[in-house]
DNA sequence: CTGTTAGCGCTTTCAA
DNA sequence: TTGAAAGCGCTAACAG
């Protein structure tokens, strides 16, 4: 609007010199305020943080990244943002990474390792301090990519023996056993496992592996049951109608997840079966609707916004270890958390 | 590890320059390959596509962003992650600023206007393309970061009549009184309004103003009642019995929100109170709780994933507006958006 | 259609 | 405890 100058034109903004200018120091000596201000004289603090006040100062993140060469960032890829299942986990992240200057990228993958090595390798992009992802299954692109990232990846909502990185989560495989035995405790016997009707779902299949081991165990036949493709509601009703059926009706049937449950909660409650009269009901995932649905319905809570936070805290440990040669040497790299049986009426 | 030089040691990452001499261009060339690809020749560009996958190169976001003084970055700030409401939207966001290249930035502000302050002055730093907000509701600092960013603001989940910036979303107001009217129409007379127990929640306000002057015009008297504030399960119920005893007993009752309505609807259920028949009930949100109750919820499902879409769109339009110095001249400003009364059993 | 030049605003490095 | 110099890797602005 004015100043027609031929050269760059810059973004108009406060910069870190006028800050200084204003201040009577260096930028130098601004920069270190930010960061580093033990290093700054007390009376210099106070003329900055007066420059800073007085200007609105923000610092130009880019220019801090490019200048360091890695930004303080942290990018996360979950396989849905809607659905709620992993909202808390990002809202613990957030909560624990912010007081630390982080900033969060959250990126979608559907469901879909391919998309989740798109997301990961945008993120290379960003120089990300380190990376969250969810699970142990990726594509062998992701794999590399991380690697050749040379930074702190933690991954969560899993547990498994030899983890390659640091991981944060439970054993769903555990899960399936416990829920299994606990029917079994509870005096069930023909016991069916419902999976979902996405194969992507990979922790669900790792229940149903659980479940099945279980049930050899206490010399019991494992039988699954593939619930149709719909809407889980009534994916939910089919599978209990159609296990219901047949020569060994089902006694209990654990399923996938609370949603595909409520749909057989609800058609029990229509239908006049009797749960768990007629039959025994247990989900997965204690949603926010196991608890509003009658019966309510017994479940596994996992510990959402806590494998969040932890997994930030592990983050923040892996940088903290002082930009050193040996990255993340002494942080915990094995973080088992644990799920809870909620019993409630289903059951 | 090796060359210990004393300056400067880089990222050590691929870099533009890499790939430039690799297809034997310039380094604006293979800049160009990226974002003005018209500009280059097609033999060009198929050599640095080459040298583009042999490297493997991505490029530094933070470099290009410090160059350009804009980043390919939009921040959103939303209430609250968790809870499945905005999850949607922002998956409405990202889904549509993707394929354009622009990362989203999230920040949470608990329904704070606060903290949605502080959110924003943080991604100020990011000198982000532009803005997404949740509603008209900001403290004076945030409307004066907005004011002086210089950028696209779009503001959605909201509509009213003079918004000082782009909006997208429906009237609240609206759903209060379409809702009463709706159950007026239905043959209910004696309509309450429940609050939920946080005032923070501004829209739920607007419900219950749009509520009540429907209930006047209808000559009727308008009466709100404010659940306690505990679990929504409780306060639902608490709510409801509160409701039908003394001496005008409510025929039907508008819940602030689906999560109330359930704790209504199950208490009912348990109870034995007659939903419809003794008192009917809506709620708001069509929460996925909404269709596994018993009695199904009445409610206003609001348009989640297309706002989130939409605000997108409008971010896209403004940003294309040429970098002109019309900024978002052509955007369409006032993006009303249609909910949907969803009639079910409880009404 | 392509290249050259000069920064973007900050932090690293080195020296005091 | 502070400052000066030198880039980080890319793109805007010009000129061909």
């Amino acid at each position: 609007m004015n100043a027609p100058s031929r050269k760059r034109r810059g973004s108009g903004r406060i910069k870190l010199r006028d800050v200084a200018e204003l201040a009577g120091v260096s930028p130098m000596t601004v920069s270190r305020y930010f960061g580093q201000r033990e290093l700054v004289a007390q009376e210099a603090q106070q003329r900055i943080a007066q420059a800073i006040e007085q200007t609105g100062y923000v610092p130009n993140v880019f220019a801090g990244g490019l200048a360091s060469a890695r930004g303080k960032v942290v990018g996360m890829v979950i396989p849905n943002i809607a659905g709620g299942v992993f909202g808390e986990t990002v809202q613990g992240v957030t909560d624990t990474l912010r007081p630390h200057g982080y900033q969060l990228l959250l990126a979608s993958s559907n469901y879909s390792s391919a998309e989740e090595e798109e997301a990961v390798r945008a993120f290379i992009g960003w120089s990300p301090a380190a990376l969250i992802l969810i699970g142990h299954q990726h594509t062998r692109g992701t794999e590399d990519l991380l690697d050749k990232a040379n930074i702190p990846v933690v991954q969560t909502w899993d547990y498994k023996p030899h983890a390659k990185r640091i991981q944060v989560g439970f054993s769903h495989f555990d899960v399936g056993r416990d829920s299994a035995q606990y029917l079994y405790d509870k005096g069930y016997r023909r016991i069916v496992f419902v999976h979902t009707g996405q194969p992507e779902d990979v922790r669900a299949m790792e229940r149903a592996q659980g479940y099945a081991r279980a049930m050899e165990s206490l010399g019991l036949t494992p039988s699954t049951y593939q619930a149709p493709m719909q809407a889980p509601l009534e994916a939910g009703k089919e599978a209990l109608d159609t296990l219901r059926k047949g020569r060994w009706p089902a006694e209990a049937i654990i399923f996938a997840n609370d949603n595909l449950a409520a749909g057989a909660l609800l058609h029990g409650l229509r239908a006049g079966i009797a749960i768990p009269g007629d039959c025994a009901i247990m989900g997965f995932g204690d949603l926010s609707i196991a608890d509003k649905l009658l019966p309510s319905l017994t479940t596994i809570r996992p510990p959402r916004y806590e494998m969040g936070r932890v997994a930030a805290l592990r983050v923040l440990d892996a940088l903290r270890t002082e930009d050193g040669e040996a990255p993340a040497e002494h942080v915990q790299r094995d973080n088992p958390m644990e799920y809870e049986l909620i019993e409630r009426e289903s059951t």
